[in-house]
DNA sequence: CATCCTATCGTTAGAAC
DNA sequence: GGTTCTAACGATAGGAT
């Protein structure tokens, strides 16, 4: 029952900084990816029910309930708009934007490594149609973690793509019985 | 000593469902939303370095290296593709993205309340350049946490808008200090 | 209504298999 | 290389202030 008895020394505190051993990272990085999206989804679940109303866009907000936080709503998105301008800075982060934009390009052709730079004003209706489509395939995979029939995507378990990852986060079922 | 000698029962264990209780739901939320925010945050310190050849896209992959990473990630992507398509009925996210997208279009005026929705053909070219300019914009909020000077977004704690503040979360610096 | 508290639950670092 | 285990650490439900 002295020092040596006990069989692991449990989780032990770690700095945040990075972590240096390759091997280390990414087994930390498994571990901790898989605890963020098993966090999302019970947050989705918990929680998840606020959307409802943009089931019906065109319906009039219900003026007593819906009006108050939707104005606080908009006060908080021109706040973040600010704040967003003020973080333009943080480039890398755009890095990271474009490692995810050529998800979308790589499921289709390989034409162009950089099909959404291209100007605009160079394509054809039938291209910018094209694109559109691109754009909405992107912004679909842009998604918190739902529950839904994506249990297939918790497979997934490398390292090598964390933003990919985070693209569309593997499923995890609190509920799945 | 006995049973009503703790001050607290701690924390209980609940189980993952709908949060019925308005009040409880919302304090969930904050709490879980923060904790979600911080081991983003925490994950993107100790691993985020993989995104680090995109900062240089043209230049040619490090053979032995970055080649099989980047073959096997290809994979991935097209299995990930694949997925989607399958799980394609899952509408709602879909309208969790549509309110994040207004995020875009209020930041700008109130012209029309599904700008992106346009066809674009309907466009001239500056307003295609305007829509340009919302994607990327809006493209760029779609970000994980990165650390930088967003500090001042840790600020906003309301709960009434989970999808867009997933879109910018809040600053969360391990080592701030 | 935010912030703090505290006991307990859930997560995960480190090791073993 | 994954999987499992353990114990310590960190997150948080329920309350108090």
């Amino acid at each position: 029952m002295a020092s040596s008895s006990k069989k692991t020394r449990g989780k032990q505190k770690i700095e945040i900084k990075k972590i240096e051993n390759e091997d280390d990272r990414l087994i930390s990085f498994s571990k901790r990816r898989f605890g963020i999206y098993k966090k999302i989804s019970e947050l989705s679940t918990l929680c998840g029910s606020v959307t409802k109303r943009f089931l019906n866009p065109n319906q009039p907000l219900h003026e007593t309930t819906d009006a108050p936080v939707e104005t606080y709503r908009k006060v908080r998105i021109k706040s973040l708009v600010q704040d967003y301008n003020e973080v333009h800075d943080q480039l890398d982060a755009t890095k990271e934007k474009q490692k995810a934009f050529s998800l979308a390009q790589q499921s289709r052709g390989s034409d162009s490594h950089h099909w959404w730079k291209t100007p605009i004003y160079q394509l054809n209706p039938r291209e910018l149609h094209e694109r559109e489509k691109r754009f909405t395939e992107f912004i679909n995979l842009v998604s918190v973690a739902r529950d839904k029939k994506v249990a297939s995507i918790s497979s997934m378990n490398d390292a090598m793509d964390e933003d990919v990852a985070f693209v569309v986060p593997p499923r995890y079922g609190p509920s799945l019985s």
